[in-house]
DNA sequence: GTAATTCCTATTAAATCTATAGGATAAATT
DNA sequence: AATTTATCCTATAGATTTAATAGGAATTAC
């Protein structure tokens, strides 16, 4: 399952993307127009912008916004900081990556060689998507 | 992340089908096998018959088997048993479908864009893998 | 009849996710 | 300078899900 915290952190980028300009839009603007709670919101966007994908501004007036233009923002990125590792098992994430304990043959074990392909599949899917094609 | 509960489903999925014969094998010998817990495996293997993936048999010299051709398991039906439905989000579920509270409009929904896409590269995988492209 | 093994339900323990609380900090306005 | 507005930040509570365990019932082989 996506997480609330992944998807409600997509929506705010949409959102955000969508604006006309790159002037601050306000936390609870953002919680209102997409249903989102306002607090649990706030804590996403700091994410969001201790990560690179936006920039805020405090006070009246203040609020965020994107620093980035939509066709640079690649969902890999995007998921990586909202959602965790692409790969679904440690022993097949390129930026993750962990032994497992239990299996002695990476090689041979059947729920590696599966995860893998899934793992290409999604990468595939995420590189070859930016917040532009989300825009409607 | 993939749960426990499938990794070891398909690890004793694997192991049942790379068995000379179909004679049952017990729980304990494929927990040994593949270092799982095995009153854990025992609920996981329990499922897997309720659903048709295997026979059993009771009392002495009993234990599990497989009960179809590898070739024949598909992992759609797999993951769907063990980790639940393909799609990360029910609004772009094929057998699990759900519409969205919060959101108005399903077509200009940026998350529903992107999930059924990785839905659609994950079900690509899962259909065309089988129990027997996972053994070694 | 006894030992071996799966069957089944309930429950506990642990981890993770979701949401909230509440004050600190900074900017704009007056 | 005071006031208002908004983000910043940490901690924590509440809810849900996952992982694992417990313990006895049912069935089969010998």
């Amino acid at each position: 399952m996506l997480s609330k915290k992944t998807k409600y952190g997509l929506k705010a980028l949409t959102f955000l993307a969508s604006q006309p300009d790159r002037d601050p839009i306000q936390i609870a603007e953002v919680a209102r127009h997409e249903n989102i709670s306002q607090k649990f919101l706030e804590s996403i966007l700091l994410t969001l912008r201790r990560n690179g994908f936006l920039g805020s501004k405090k006070g009246k007036g203040g609020g965020y916004y994107l620093i980035k233009a939509p066709k640079d923002i690649q969902m890999t990125s995007v998921m990586r900081v909202l959602e965790g590792p692409i790969a679904m098992v440690p022993c097949v994430s390129l930026n993750f990556y962990e032994k497992c304990d239990d299996c002695p043959e990476e090689g041979e074990c059947s729920v590696n060689k599966l995860m893998l392909k899934v793992r290409d599949a999604n990468l595939e899917v995420y590189r070859n998507t930016t917040l532009e094609d989300l825009i409607s």
